[in-house]
DNA sequence: TAATTAGGACTGACCGGTCAGACCTAATAG
DNA sequence: CTATTAGGTCTGACCGGTCAGTCCTAATTA
């Protein structure tokens, strides 16, 4: 791993306690155990917790569509069907590994600034609606191919699948078992085929 | 309204609150200013915030169930469809209500509350589960009477059901517009109609 | 007379944030 | 070749304020 700056390692710091406990539980004093950095520092690279939060906001958001959804849903080499399977075994397997904790770090974070801080929400916002048109894609170009069924309206399916999803991670993370999101594939898989 | 005690002041207004702004972010003094009661009566009712608080859920849930679980999903007075429509309309009424904040009550708590303190985890745990069945006897009796598909299983869309609607009332509080909740209903029955 | 309410002062831990100044390196001026 | 300047990074001490919770006395109500 490289050489990291303060800088670096605050955002890194911020991004997985945020995840892990929320953006108010989550003290400046948490972020600078974490990562032996000094308060004062921590004023030098960031004008506020606020600012630093954004930031890692962000970062995660880059993350998660250069290394989730490029490589599933956005996949041409591939058929629409697989792309969702490979989606949905990715989203899957993270938060068993994450032992069914902490939850989705965007839903978490929606729920908890949508109604306190503008920035967060507008943020989030733009992330699923660009999210949900990923997937209308790939719903309607698996409706072309055959895939799927056609007598359904991509964008209507592609929310459903989304905001599905997101209430499955909030199981997964409330009845501490990863049983809702492994079997999410199937339950989707049988109504989207073709009748 | 009938007179109130300091007590059953104090659990309506930590219910309103926590709804509100989540268990964490409210403060004793906060619901102490809201009521009008005094700190050390707190104490006397209340052995801590969260015994309130944990109270204050056990009363939300039990409202709910009984206001519109059994006025809808339980109503055997009407078909199993139309119990399904009059459920998803309430829901959607009260979110547009309440102007798309706040989001959903149990939600909201299970996201903030379930790594970081079992006997709220527990709780909604319970209740999301029975609320899981409730859906699931109710989808079980549409296919029978021939209302819904029959190749489905009653158990996994009532899974499907719980889950969107929650992923869907987090996305009314993200995007701060009702259509991810007035629309469901639509997305739905086309997708259980017999084939 | 026992349960409840009122009123207020107080505590220790913690919160986000500020400040003056020290340190290091590299460019630049005499 | 030395002295100065500049920019970027880092530090320890400290600030006013808030948190949940405690303690005590006195009045009120059932």
């Amino acid at each position: 791993m490289r050489q990291m700056g303060n800088k670096a390692k605050l955002i890194e710091a911020a991004t997985d306690l945020i995840h892990q406990k929320g953006y108010h539980t989550t003290t400046v004093d948490n972020i600078l155990d974490k990562t032996g950095v000094k308060k004062s520092n921590f004023y030098y690279h960031f004008k506020s917790k606020e600012e630093l939060a954004l930031i890692a906001l962000d970062s995660r958001i880059e993350q998660f569509e250069e290394e989730i959804i490029n490589y599933t849903l956005l996949d041409g080499s591939i058929s629409p069907k697989s792309r969702l399977k490979r989606f949905y075994k990715k989203i899957s397997d993270y938060h068993e590994s994450l032992n069914c904790e902490r939850g989705c770090p965007f839903g978490n974070l929606a729920i908890e600034m949508s109604d306190v801080n503008e920035g967060f929400r507008s943020r989030l916002s733009v992330f699923f609606q660009n999210w949900e048109s990923v997937l209308e894609s790939c719903i309607a170009e698996g409706i072309k191919r055959g895939e799927f069924r056609s007598d359904i309206d991509p964008q209507h399916i592609a929310s459903l699948l989304l905001f599905h999803l997101e209430g499955a991670i909030m199981m997964v993370n409330t009845y501490k078992t990863p049983e809702p999101l492994s079997s999410i594939i199937h339950s989707i898989m049988k109504l989207l085929e073709p009748i």
